[in-house]
Parts: structure tokens; C-alpha cells; sequence
DNA sequence: TTGTACGCGTTATCAA
DNA sequence: TTGATAACGCGTACAA
């Protein structure tokens, strides 16, 4: 039914070994038999099937892409760099969305067997214990993107740093009481970002001399909902923070949302920084941690490729640098007169 | 190197076809043989290499899904709903981007040819005039997504509906003056959902016995920035309107950050009504038509399913609904004092 | 420079 | 119920 290489052959008038030679631009083809082929194929409309062309080279061009939450504007915007660069270096990408423990060990189990990908990028997620070693032993190149691992090569940004920064600048502004809001670990999910968001908070405050207050940190889920019931309790409390930090720009929103519901003016009343530089954060004026969303996926791609060509590349660990974006909801706080004296 | 169904066989004492017939466990395999096999299979970490299997079977359990711009909200959560579909039906989905006619055209000629997929979804595109003979004649497996075309079962909006409610809405609210921002169609994009929002609007319009003012009808990107602006044209007009509606969510943020740089009341100087219902409208308290997009994603998985167990299927047209939300962008223009006069 | 023949790992066919 | 063997479409040694 499909035309295949032997018709090609045929109607060109020669062996499909030659037919293929053209086909992989390869040896020293005689340029009159070069014509006659390749007016052939045109004539006949010819492509080579990429499966019979998997079956024999072993690989596919085709790499997976294991991504947590592909909703969360993050993995959008890093999703799409990588299937723009992708598409340059001839690859096609696969999704495999992860939303629970579950998938992520299903992917994580399977994938290296098949040897349908040639490789694997594992976005915002790291294999865990149980499955590293087959993951290792099945050899399959892999790339962590927002992710670190010593086992691969991993694009991460720098989480601490980006916290760090943040909370410094709502400290130099003269705040002293900062409610931080960070993303839970789910499951097993090694969100190591979580961590690492949380050391930067804790290095700004203890530079700065402020004790930490157990009461202004929680841990909650990286959405809108999980943003506004925390500011809820931080706001209810008897001493309220004067500014909140949040590990992902949508939490921050929902901080803005209680904020709003509470009729409290921002930032005069409360200051709010996010985590993220996602779209929303800029119409909605948000200051945030900008994250070079774009350049993690590109990279993702480039070290994959890299490593493709080169097999036994050892692991490397590339650090990405944040971006802070102090827009409108960040300011100094206010001078409150209470109880007839001065308190900010 | 990797264990093949031959290592497994010589390993259970069986015939190859032995083992293939516990894989595909179809036929009567006597029991006591099955678990012979099966755990020689598990005992050797066995796993069937799909590209083997692709080659006789002609069939991959892989989707294509050619989508028109990724990062737009209302692209990835079809593609969620997509993805996760899919992989319920034990299919993977490969995504080809496309952001310029040159990337649509490429994908449309090279993809049904290759037999790399099963089928092709295609969201917010369709194959032009000059591509689907061609089409047609490759056979594969099509269907559309917010896409219409009689030649493929296609799901769609109805966009034509959704944009009449939302005009009549603001009419019935008080607004003669409304300005509609329309969607661009790029290059031969086919983007058909602009005109049929177009006609919708005209439909409100004559209804309500208004007449139509070339004025207040602009096409521009379906960005932030065109909706700027539109608004910003719109809004100098010696009459300016009262409402405006924008074909979809971004633009309409646009307006409404041109509203917020006049110093524009909203609704009260101005009406803002939106298109698509993505997260981003809630979280603005945008008035919008709400489209259904994670039914859009499943149900063009399930039609696809439908399709390739039973491939001479005749087209079918799926018209989903859309639904009006007003929230708190929308409201009766007030009555203005202009030049001793009341105005409306 | 070119053609022939083998092999990739599986499923399907057929005879036993 | 099972085993042997022929495809599937291509790349590539090897021989010519």
C-alpha cells in the first residue's frame, strides 16, 4: 500500500542500497544515479517510514518529557521553549503529565525500559531512591530541568539565592514581620525548591537579626487557594505580618485575594512578593522572583542534545540566576499609631 | 544487549509465538505454559519493545496533536484535558507547536505521511485547501478541535452563540455603544472562530435594532497588547462606547489595563466583557464567555478513540455550548450629564 | 560506485 | 495448544 524503498528503487532503476545512501546523504553517490533517485522519490512521493528506520538505528528522534502540574504556568512557559527547540534539532516531544505519586512512578518505571524515546527530560520532579539505580542502569541520556540530582546533568535556577533576595528587599525596606508562604513537598515529590526557597528566607532573616516566628511560616499548596487561607491565619493573628512572601506567584495572588476581601490596602497595609515572574504576576503588577522560565527549557533541550551525540558525557549541574521584579505591591509599610504610640 | 522475546521463550522452553500470545494474552494458552512464560518474563525484566511491535502491528499508540500556540491558557488546558485522556486509553500524545503558517504548513504535509502517529488531533487550526486532498488521501485518522471542517468529525464551540449572549447581555444592560474587539485571523490560519464571534455580534446587533458603527470594530492580535490598543482607539473616539467586548480573555485584560491607565471606572465608566473563561478571568472578576474547554480536550480523545476502532466512521460535528459568566467587569452604563443633556 | 542479502524484535500464519 | 517461519521497511556489511 505505502510506498517503500524497494518501489523507489525500482522506478529509478537501481538497488535499494543506493536508494538508501541518498536517502542518508551519506558515501559517494555518482551524481547522475543521485538525480535518478531523488527524481524517483519526488515522483513518487516517497518518505522513509521512521519506525523501520527506529527498528534498525535504534533511535527514534523522539524524546519524552516528564513535567509535574503541565497546568501550572511554569511548566507552560518552560514546555514551550523546549518543544520550539526541539523542533529546531528535528526532535518531537512526548508528554507524560505527572499530577500524583502514582504517575510519576508509573512513568518512572517504564519509560527507561521502552526504547521509544531517545531520551528524557524530567521537569520540576527527580527519580527517587527506589528507582534511581534502574534508571541508571537502563542508560537512558536524561536531563532534570528545575531539578537536581548528582546522577544526571541538571538545569535548576537558583531557588535559595531568588528567596534570599526577596526577603532581603522587603527587610531593607523596614519590614520586620514577613509571613512566608511555601508550596507543600508533595509526596514523595522531592519539590526540593520548597527547601531551598525556605534556607534563602532563613539566611535573610537571621543576616538581618530577626528571629524567626514559627507562626509566620506555613506550608500550603502551590495554588490561589493555598495562598489566601494562609494569609487568612497570618492576618488574624494578634501581631499581623506587615508584608508576606510567597514560594509561587499564584499563591501570591491568593494573598492579594484575601487582601482584597479584607480591604486592606496594597502595599500600604501589606506588602506581597511572589515567586515565579509568570505572566499574571505582571498584569496584575505583582512584584516577584523572576525565573528565566524560557532559558530553562532551552538549555533542557541543548544538554540533551549534548549528550545525545556524546553518550558518555559526564553529569553536569547548570544554576540559573533569578530576577527580582519589584513592581507595584511591594513598599515600605506604614506608620501605624497604635495604642498611642509610634509602632511600624 | 536488551532482552528480547527470544531470551524469554528459551528461558520458559516455549516458541517465541508462545510467548507473543501470553503478551497480547489472546488465544487459549494453556495455564500451566502462561506461567511458565510470565515469569520468565519477570524474572528477566522483560518488556516488549513498542518500535518491534509498531512494525508489524502499523500501529503505535501515539497521538499527534498539531496545536495553534501552546502557551495560550485556553491551548493548555485542551491540552491537559488532552493528555490526560489519553493516557487513560494508554495512548501517548506528541505535540507539534505551531506558531506561523510556514510551521502549520510543514507539520500538515509531512505528518500524515510519516505512520509515526495513529491519528492526528488538530486544536484551533485547519488543514487549508490545498493540503487536504492530500490529507484525505493519507487516511490517517483526523479530528478537530475548535476547528470545523467537513471532512473530519470536528468538536467545537459555539462561538457564534457565545459571542450573541454576551453582546445581548451588555445591550440588555443599557449599552447602544459597544465596542468589539475582534481576534486576528493570522496568515490562512482559519482562525474561523473570529468570524463567527463577528457574526454573533452582528446577530445582537441587529436584533436590538442597533446600527453597526465601523468605528467601534477593531481586529488585532489576540494578545494583551492589541487589546490595549483597541481600547486605547476606541476609547478617543469623540463618542466612546460604553462596553466593550473583546473576543477573548487576554485582549480583554488589555482593555482593561488601558481603563486602568485612563483612570477609567470599571464597569462604571466602562463595561468589559471577555471570551474564553480561562483562569486568568476569575481571578480578575472578568465577565466572560466561558468556554468548555477540558470537555473539548476529552471528548476529541474520545472521538479519536472512536475512530480508530472503527476507521470508516463518517464525519460527525460536536457543538459544545458555551456559558455566560457576568462578574464584576459588566454593569448598566451610568447615566451621564453631557452638555446640559442627559446621555445615556 | 553499486547491488545483494542479512538482521533489527515483534506479530501472524500455518502446520503439527 | 504449540512451534517454526515469513513478513514489516529499512540500514549496512560485503561482494562485485
Amino acid at each position: 500500500m505505502a510506498v517503500t524503498i524497494y518501489d523507489v528503487a525500482r522506478a529509478a532503476g537501481v538497488g535499494v542500497g543506493t536508494v538508501s545512501r541518498v536517502l542518508n546523504n551519506s558515501q559517494a553517490v555518482k551524481d547522475t544515479t543521485r538525480e535518478k533517485v531523488l527524481s524517483a522519490i519526488s515522483r513518487l512521493n516517497y518518505a522513509p517510514d521512521p519506525i523501520a528506520r527506529s527498528m534498525i538505528t535504534g533511535r527514534t528522534r523522539v524524546l519524552g518529557v516528564i513535567i509535574a502540574f503541565v497546568t501550572r504556568n511554569f511548566s507552560v512557559e518552560v514546555l514551550r521553549a523546549m518543544v520550539s527547540a526541539a523542533s529546531r534539532e528535528d526532535y518531537e516531544l512526548v508528554i507524560y503529565n505527572v499530577e500524583s505519586d502514582e504517575q510519576r512512578d508509573h512513568y518512572f518505571n517504564q519509560l527507561p525500559m521502552r526504547r521509544r524515546v531517545d531520551g528524557l527530560l524530567i521537569v520540576s520532579l527527580r527519580p527517587n531512591d527506589e528507582t534511581l539505580p534502574s534508571f541508571l542502569k537502563a542508560g537512558l541520556p536524561t536531563v532534570l530541568v528545575d531539578a537536581y540530582s548528582p546522577a544526571f546533568t541538571s538545569v535548576v535556577i537558583n531557588n535559595m539565592e531568588g528567596s534570599y533576595y526577596a526577603v532581603k528587599s522587603l527587610i531593607d525596606q523596614g519590614h520586620h514581620r514577613i509571613g512566608f508562604i511555601n508550596g507543600t513537598v508533595e509526596g514523595n515529590f522531592k519539590f526540593n525548591q520548597a527547601n531551598d526557597r525556605l534556607i534563602g528566607v532563613h539566611r535573610a532573616f537571621s543576616e538581618a537579626g530577626i528571629v524567626f516566628d514559627p507562626d509566620l511560616m506555613l506550608a500550603t499548596d502551590w495554588t490561589r487557594a493555598g495562598g489566601r487561607s494562609a494569609a487568612e491565619q497570618f492576618l488574624s493573628l494578634p501581631d499581623p505580618p506587615t508584608a508576606i512572601f510567597a514560594a509561587s506567584d499564584v499563591q501570591a495572588v491568593g494573598v492579594m485575594e484575601t487582601a482584597r476581601r479584607l480591604k486592606l490596602d496594597v502595599p500600604g497595609d501589606l506588602s506581597i512578593m511572589g515567586f515565579d515572574g509568570v505572566e499574571l504576576s505582571e498584569i496584575l503588577e505583582l512584584s516577584t522572583v523572576q525565573q528565566p522560565m524560557q532559558e530553562l527549557g532551552e538549555l533542557g533541550i541543548a544538554k540533551m542534545v549534548e549528550l545525545l551525540e556524546n553518550e558518555n558525557k559526564t553529569p553536569e549541574l547548570i544554576r540559573l540566576d533569578t530576577f527580582l521584579l519589584e513592581r507595584r505591591t511591594t513598599a515600605p509599610p506604614k506608620i501605624k499609631i497604635l495604642n498611642g504610640k509610634v509602632k511600624s
